[in-house]
DNA sequence: CCTGTTAATTTGTCCGAACATATTATGAGG
DNA sequence: CCTCATAATATGTTCGGACAAATTAACAGG
């Protein structure tokens, strides 16, 4: 049985577990092993293509750096996917990298208070998902050496801490505490939407653009290892002076 | 000399293979060992650690999957970043699923035709970056049952092989054809531009907008593993239409 | 001094074995 | 029939050894 198994992977080239990986990844495509059921032990696999479990296991684990199966001790493998995804990877070291914004623009808060689930969609988003109380920080981000700002943003934070919540009531604290709340270390999701807009009356105030133009409006949402939101940022960009951009690199 | 070493290792707990990791990885944020320096060998670290060379082996794995060190047979490991780069990244299968746009939209090329080096800034950076000749392929994209346009996508492709010139110059055939050279298989890196801007009055028409309203432009560079430019594709949508999302999560 | 060959070094691949740990199946007892 | 302890199963960790393949160092010859 095992015979024409071994004669399978001798006819590849390289090493063994590279070919037996390959073979593995073809009956997964091939729907062999349907999304969703067990491969076959890591025994079983040496039996059959009459290779060491070290052996074996390198294939395993070329697989499943693929996404294409997962492993679980005392259970078995089983297969997660048919085709190994394509993924495109954005490197950041801080959030304040991925919006572009290091030491050449400035923040300028101009207001810090505890906003109730019924103040607008995105406190009670927090509130309800969070389920903690809410501090809204709204702030103006000015480029250096220019005068106009650059965005308005407000920010939507879920308190987890008497700390964290007496930093945020702090204009003068407020948007340290807020970069320690979304750091990179501590975030595991983001959600983002981006969308262009015609600014509105009392934002085109703030922004010191005349109503009617048109605004760049980028919706993050923040979520932690648990799943747990931590921050919505609403920032409205000043379309004239800011375009976004990012790099999306296979992995 | 080994002997505090080991006992460093039996302090802490877990696999020995993770424990030894840490070290490394401590040691080399503490910059024990410079960026591009050497790490010490396998046997050396056998010894000193007093471990297996599997053990090691599987501690230096940890490291070359973080980034943090490159291994190259016969030559040994050098590090590469003192801390580990935090990376979110992007599951995408088909690069329509990145803009969106799957069964839910239809694209209807309007326009297709050669353009010269001196036709606009995509095409001239299309000619110069690929040096091949540059087709450009405008098309209005509707989404399903709505005969209001979602965007404005105007595609400039480098022309690579006789049969896609031919393809692309061909109304019926250039949208097939752009995404089978837009293939998440092809494309190694994608450069993006978000911004808001104010429609110009030919624009506003092909969208059915007044001139003046907000659009949602995205300007996208796709790049093969070569590090060539193929595509870069320019879009305009309709503002009160469409809002791009994406969700990055940690890899 | 330069060059091409050889030897030493270093990581890569592969085998065999043993025990640890997590999961699942078994089965006795209520 | 349900529950809990036990056995069987499967992956995880770790050791030891051997050879292959790539790189680098040493060296002899021109």
């Amino acid at each position: 049985m095992g015979k024409e198994a071994q004669a399978e992977l001798d006819k590849g080239t390289g090493p063994y577990y590279k070919r037996l990986a390959g073979l593995l990844m073809d009956d997964i495509r091939s729907g062999r092993w349907a999304v969703g059921a067990a491969l076959p032990t890591e025994k079983e696999l040496c039996d059959t293509f009459q290779v060491s479990r070290h052996t074996t296991r390198e294939a395993l684990r070329q697989l499943e750096e693929k996404g294409l199966i997962a492993r679980r001790q005392g259970s078995g493998s089983t297969v997660l996917a048919t085709s190994p995804s394509v993924r495109y990877e954005q490197n950041i070291q801080t959030i304040e990298d991925m919006l572009h914004h290091g030491a050449s623009t400035r923040l300028h808060v101009i207001l810090a208070q505890e906003v109730g689930a019924d103040a607008n969609a995105y406190s009670s988003q927090i509130s309800q998902l969070a389920k903690t109380p809410c501090v809204w920080v709204r702030s103006i981000r000015y480029p250096r050496n220019d005068a106009r700002p650059l965005a308005l943003v407000d920010v939507y934070v879920a308190v987890r801490s008497k700390r964290q919540h007496r930093q945020l009531l702090n204009v003068e604290t407020a948007a340290k505490e807020i970069v320690a709340t979304v750091d990179v270390n501590k975030i595991d999701r983001i959600d983002q939407h981006f969308s262009a807009i015609i600014v509105g009356p009392a934002e085109a105030k703030l922004l010191h653009v005349q109503a009617g133009e048109a605004v760049f409006q980028i919706l993050r949402y923040y979520f932690d290892a648990a799943g747990r939101l931590m921050v919505v940022a609403h920032s409205l960009y000043n379309g004239g002076l800011f375009t976004y951009g990012s790099t999306l690199r296979r992995s």
